[in-house]
DNA sequence: ACCTTATGACAACGCCGTTGACGCATCGGC
DNA sequence: GCCGATGCGTCAACGGCGTTGTCATAAGGT
């Protein structure tokens, strides 16, 4: 019994399907990219993406074991990406900063495949390639040790998990998410100031601050407290 | 055309269904938890949802316009839990912190339903009053309206999002988490000095923080970053 | 040019969410 | 204690999903 799937570099034949194409590991992640940078979240399934490839949807099952697999290579494409085009500029802070809104930027674009890869634990090269980096940033900077490490730890979770908290917004279907602006401009906006004064004080800046990101601020909190641990460090 | 779902309360009729259970929009929402917490997130759809109560699937559709609204009654029923038991001691910066380390703790605690539920706006009744106790805090400590705004959306976003991080490794098998671990300490055994110097001069301090949550500490650093933006306005 | 076999196509299976029609049981009014 | 209206559970069906077993066919090594 044959495996289904065999691994893309050792692929003997090359068959194009009935419309044309020539199938490849690297076209279908590619598809799969343009499908949900296209269509948004949602328009990426097994189905659509064979069409779209011109291809019967079971091809695909020649190239990954599953969905899951599919997605997986899709997540690995987009970090490689992602730190590739990154530049460093020798100011820590600078630094911290522009990676942190790169990844987050370049998660949010591809929401499901961000979804899917923020919590997992790839070690691959590029993975320990950006443990190196920031940890170097850090250190660099003057941190000790052990605060690098914790600085670290808290820099890459927070922007893992605001990346995957605002993509799942993203990955959400358009009604729901037309649905929720509504609920805080409508319910939140229209609570009486007798059972909730703060929220009715308060509501059109929460209304407008809610409609976006949180992790900007989150960041730059986060850097500020950093600096004066610094401060606090060397002195 | 009547609507074909009515609010809770205003339920006429209590009609058992075949198999003898009496349904009701918080026996519903509390069997839906107990399916997420023996089995899954996956394993709660309408379809099982619906054989657990012992009624047809479509009976759901009396209570709840579609899966998406059912999941917003799940959520907001955990916020509830979570905010009752919760009591302020009048410090600000005790409050938020003991506020926000319960939230993460109780979302831990049920791992599938909060990776389902904690990115989600559900306008219920739970969910407002947990945003003008937040905002309360925080207006009542001083910060003026914009300020109290934005640290609350950074405090909800961050606590929630690091919830849903955290949850989601503990969703994973058993067996793949500790085959992750010890992959990742192999990994960073094996780098070189040479090649990834930061990485080998931190390495056991490093493979002792990633083994928590980095949440505790990124939770600090946001109070203290709140602490000295109050200090700054004050002065 | 042949033979092997990798690979794409096809059809089918069992899930899923959701809806419209239907009929029965329940409740208010007497 | 009956009766009519109707709320609500049930049934059947639709279209879409991921996935798999089987088949035929074209590509490649010889």
């Amino acid at each position: 019994m044959s495996e289904r799937v065999v691994a893309d570099g050792e692929r003997r034949r090359r068959r194009p399907t009935k419309r044309g194409t020539v199938l490849s590991e690297a076209l279908i992640v590619e598809t799969a990219l343009r499908l949900i940078g296209e269509h948004g979240a949602a328009a990426l399934t097994v189905r659509r993406l064979g069409t779209a490839l011109g291809a019967d949807p079971s091809a695909l099952y020649r190239y990954f074991q599953d969905t899951d697999d599919l997605l997986l290579a899709v997540a690995d494409e987009l970090i490689g990406r992602t730190l590739r085009a990154w530049r460093p500029s020798g100011e820590w802070r600078a630094d911290l900063r522009s990676l942190g809104l790169r990844i987050h930027a370049d998660y949010q674009a591809h929401p499901q495949a961000a979804v899917l890869t923020c919590t997992r634990v790839t070690g691959r090269v590029h993975e320990m390639r950006s443990v190196e980096t920031i940890l170097g940033i850090l250190r660099g900077a003057g941190f000790p040790d052990a605060e690098a490490v914790r600085i670290y730890h808290v820099f890459v979770d927070q922007t893992l998990a605001f990346a995957a908290l605002d993509a799942t917004v993203l990955t959400l279907p358009k009604e729901s998410r037309i649905l929720e602006e509504r609920t805080w401009r409508e319910r939140y906006a229209r609570l009486g100031a007798d059972t909730h004064p703060h929220v009715a004080a308060t509501a059109p800046t929460l209304v407008a601050e809610m409609g976006r990101s949180a992790y900007p601020a989150a960041l730059e909190m986060m850097l500020a407290a950093a600096e004066a641990r610094l401060r606090h460090v060397r002195a």
